[in-house]
DNA sequence: TAATATAACAAAAACGTTTTAGGAGTATGG
DNA sequence: CCATACTCCTAAAACGTTTTTGTTATATTA
């Protein structure tokens, strides 16, 4: 039903080739001729039939965006953030985004698998980077372009943006100091994620810096749900000696820690400080508004895409590597103590 | 780099054609040789190229579906669930999602005809139906598979999912007057979303049954977002004579009113009644939980798909047109006003 | 005027897959 | 032993685009 070079050529007399190459704007076409054409492909409504244009050209013009469920009610607004970023990025440039989901474990690499050597896509960006991660490992082999949200170790000359993480908890842990807080707790990420590793460092940095001992026993690993968020600080703050204030590894993660502050009457921002990651706008609109990282996810997603086509296209990539610095905002689930060390 | 029929073929030495036949379960392959060829094309990660596959069978195997973006901060959760739910299913029949995003007015059709006309999909998912849906319009034109997340007017045959709307805000309403509120307030969505106009209905409905007259003055219309909940929410809450409840058009509209409460001091269940639609878990874990209508956002969006994969490949569609009942979820979020008629 | 350059178009090939049509060789039946 | 059936494989065509190469007609130059 949608109109093709042939239906063109067979209204204007013209051959498809040269329909082709008046479209295209080649230079070898008359002038009359090429407005002709292009009053014929505009009156049809023509749009190149991809599947022959990406056989032709080697080139799916598509690049390829696997959301990292954790469980079935998975709903990061992170993600969707990121994504729209993607994607005007890539609408931008006349490229279209194919999206699936990864599962964890083995599944995933199979998922990148299956869109790479299938062919459905000519690049990919790559999220929550694992330490070892065998989705680089697989791209690197098979020459697939692809961008990394978050970094990599022992592969020195991947491209990536991340925010520098690890002074990102530090400065919010730094922040929940010099409050006075002395016991902070810290939810924390899946040990495989890369940007554990940096998070944990930063807030292991700003305990020492106040001199003051790491507690296994308020450091617990959440997977970045709002619901793990949730259970993990009701362990917390059932302790005998709960902490006054609690670190998280993202926003979400820190909203699980508001509602469980909330069902057991703790005042957020008195008696148990909150700080989150990430910048999601629920964060802003929270009650109270919470303390965390801005990142400038959109704008991060379009830069992504912008890396990658580059990439995709050998244009030179100046900045191959960009580690942006922290943006804290400082809003009012942290405040100081009720009583100094937090009982 | 990756392998193709064309390298199975020189490694076991059959033809093209063959290795084709053997890998898509022809009969007329000798055992022994299917055996060879499966074995061949395991050990080098062999995927069909898509491009060629689907020039040749004229289809794509990808559905479309964009995302209605409002403004930039985009990123209600709710297209998360549905966007993973719809995922899930194609995947499961190995489909695949190109997501992209829809600005709103002129340039959303032209998003649709690019997809569409350019061949990228086989069909779409269409959320947020508007009245007089030109993109409706467009699909029937150009015979192109689709389902609604949401119902159209006088198109008695197009295939859907919608929740009876009507009747769930019409419940909620009416559970808030049951609780005795008097003056309830209602954050809409904009007009021209054919939810809309269901949603007003029962709220209508709602107070007509309990011998209420409509206010005006206490209806706002909002555009769904979190922002303009709390912006719209403050403007209610600073009238004279406040509404003691507000109904809101999804959830998080509500969560919007929940940070203008917040800011008023108003105590949320008690002071001011809020309730909420679409049940995203952030609706659950919010303080105090939020009353809402549950949708099953994931199931909707595998079902949604399993409807599109049936059209698509001429299988019979029993239920072309479900409408699912809405099953509220009172939380504590909504409870008796402080003082009768909320003053 | 003959040779050469230029302008404007078209033919044909190629991308990798699937499918149709058919062929070669062997087995079966009368 | 010939005719027919069956098994297993292959050649070739097709999908719609882009690009390379070529062709024809006209203009330019010596």
């Amino acid at each position: 039903m949608p109109t093709r070079l042939k239906d063109l050529a067979k209204e204007t007399g013209y051959s498809v080739s040269t329909i082709s190459r008046a479209l295209l704007g080649y230079k070898d076409v008359n002038a009359e001729t090429r407005r002709r054409i292009a009053k014929a492909a505009q009156k049809h409504d023509y749009y190149p039939y991809q599947s022959a244009r990406q056989l032709r050209a080697g080139k799916t013009y598509i690049i390829g965006f696997l959301i990292p469920t954790y469980g079935l009610r998975f709903s990061d607004p992170f993600f969707i953030e990121l994504l729209t970023g993607i994607g005007d990025g890539a609408a931008a440039k006349n490229y279209d985004v194919l999206v699936g989901t990864s599962p964890e474990g083995e599944g995933e690499l199979e998922a990148y698998k299956r869109i790479v050597a299938g062919g459905r896509v000519d690049g990919v960006v790559i999220t929550r980077t694992k330490e070892d991660d065998k989705r680089v490992d697989y791209l690197l082999k098979m020459h697939t372009p692809f961008v990394l949200l978050g970094r990599v170790f022992n592969k020195p000359n991947v491209p990536y943006i991340d925010i520098d993480s690890k002074n990102g908890i530090k400065l919010l842990t730094e922040h929940l100091l010099k409050l006075g807080h002395r016991k902070i707790g810290f939810i924390t990420s899946p040990e495989e994620l890369v940007f554990s590793r940096y998070r944990n460092e930063g807030y292991r940095e700003a305990l020492k810096k106040y001199g003051i001992k790491y507690d296994a026993s308020i450091v617990k690993i959440g997977d970045l749900t709002q619901e793990m968020g949730r259970k993990l600080a009701t362990e917390l703050f059932r302790q005998k000696n709960r902490p006054s204030a609690v670190v998280c590894a993202n926003d979400l993660t820190a909203l699980g820690v508001y509602s469980a502050a909330h069902q057991l009457g703790l005042e957020i921002g008195s008696d148990i400080s909150i700080s989150g990651y990430d910048g999601i706008s629920l964060a802003e609109n929270a009650h109270p508004p919470l303390t965390t990282i801005q990142v400038p996810i959109y704008e991060v997603g379009i830069k992504l895409f912008n890396m990658l086509y580059k990439l995709l296209n050998n244009e030179p990539l100046e900045n191959k590597q960009i580690l942006l610095p922290p943006q804290p905002i400082y809003r009012n689930s942290t405040g100081p103590p009720r009583k100094a060390d937090g009982h």
